[in-house]
DNA sequence: TATGCTCTAATCCTATAGGATTTTAAAGGG
DNA sequence: CCCTTTAAAATCCTATAGGATTAGAGCATA
């Protein structure tokens, strides 16, 4: 009776084990730069700060190396992995260019009603978000351009497409270096007028705008089943993308 | 003093980890159906099979739950993740289609003298293997396509692109299908005839010959630095390699 | 026969101790 | 004052035992 009684206290049953929690929550932490890129990463002290032991946490661990945002020297222990170097930023846009046009046009190809409806739905999300201010605009329009992207390659049907494209990570990559950026500005305003130049126009006023104007032609063309067109509006986005944070990567590896 | 001789008697001083060779052991083990598709892996089992204690386990099967070898079920378990359907098998190969082609056509143009050794060491090795029989032929040159193809994708200097080659372990997946189709020969010799001529036409003769001719073109253009060639001639190779397993993935998923 | 309960087995998670390795700091010699 | 050697601390890695929770089988009852 008591046993009873008290699971039903509780604010409910688990449904996912602790280990997923415990890598969803280091993810964030990395994500908010709570663990610095190449940070040291504390087994005992993850244990105390989760509150978990440390089996979840070795095993949160195992994953998050195998998704590349974690690094592990052996006897020596893990830490979170630097930004993205100029090499590797350029890596991943060229990466995406391959694999995303191509998702964008099979995605047209094989639209379906849920698939239109899931489409338009997130394109709703981005429209409200673009009327919050300053810090909470950027964080909702990083989480709608994640899911937009991701969607797409599902859409794709292609798994193993989407698969690789989840495991890119590269949102959370491009969000590190927006907040590295970021925290500089803070610490240090001496900075090269670019640095600011860049802040404002880049993470600031015109960007999001911009970005959801290209997702609803991206989304209009796939929709539409106009497999051309949303291949090439894919491939501009990505392009344009590029040239936007390209600077935000070239300033945080200069200095 | 006899700290350092009792290092040196042992026969190395330990370089990787032991969650890392496990991880290798038990991908071994899948590759060679000791763990069977769809098999329930129990941690307690693995652990005295293996003779490590349950954390290296731990570590290993959530490396490879995150690349898609083993399904993790939360409060059930871990199991082997089934053969490739035929959908997914296709997916696979488009996917494969996408990139590895502009991976070659990369290789090609930032060609270097180290890279030109290590394609022509691999292709040296390749010449060995033809010599061997029956099995250990197959074996070899499974290997050998498994090195060739990473190689390509590594000089396609684009790290974001070899990185999600290698996760997609197609080899391991190709070879598991092969596995599962010979041991359908010799547990029913009464199948359909057609899957008798799959396994000589498509395994043994004049498959090995085909595909090592092909990947001497790709190496030859690669080399020479021939862009378009190489493109054209990893798009062939790759087709031709669908064309010759597809039978296989079909089999299996009559059975 | 179908439903509900109990019990067993499996699994996940925790806790803790000890060996191995690296890092840090201090002492001594040049 | 600086460098090398040595010792100690910190950290990682492994091993093992046991509690907590869940899934599934077996059995009793309507």
């Amino acid at each position: 009776m008591n046993r009873a009684t008290a699971q039903a206290e509780k604010i409910g049953p688990r449904r996912s084990v602790l280990s997923d929690e415990t890598y969803e929550m280091v993810k964030a932490m990395i994500f908010s730069h709570e663990i610095a890129p190449g940070q040291r990463v504390n087994i005992d002290a993850l244990s105390l700060r989760l509150g978990v032991s440390q089996t979840p946490i070795r095993e949160a661990l195992a994953r998050l190396e195998s998704d590349g945002l974690i690094a592990k020297e052996p006897l020596k222990g893990y830490s979170a992995t630097n930004l993205l170097t100029v090499k590797e930023f350029d890596d991943l846009f060229r990466f995406r260019l391959l694999i995303e046009p191509w998702a964008a046009e099979q995605a047209a190809k094989n639209i379906s009603n849920t698939g239109k409806a899931a489409i338009r739905a997130e394109m709703l999300i981005a429209k409200e978000a673009l009327k919050f201010d300053s810090n909470s605009k950027i964080e909702a329009l990083t989480e709608h351009d994640a899911r937009f992207h991701t969607l797409i390659t599902q859409l794709s049907g292609n798994a193993s497409l989407a698969q690789s494209f989840e495991r890119t990570h590269c949102h959370l990559h491009l969000f590190r270096l927006f907040v590295a950026n970021q925290k500089n500005l803070i610490e240090a305003t001496d900075r090269p007028q670019f640095v600011q130049e860049l802040f404002e126009q880049y993470y600031q006023s015109g960007s999001g705008q911009l970005a959801i104007k290209q997702h609803n032609e991206i989304a209009r063309a796939i929709i539409g089943g106009e497999q051309k067109i949303a291949r090439q509006a894919m491939h501009d986005h990505i392009e344009s993308s590029l040239k936007r944070f390209s600077p935000a990567a070239e300033a945080i590896n200069e200095l």
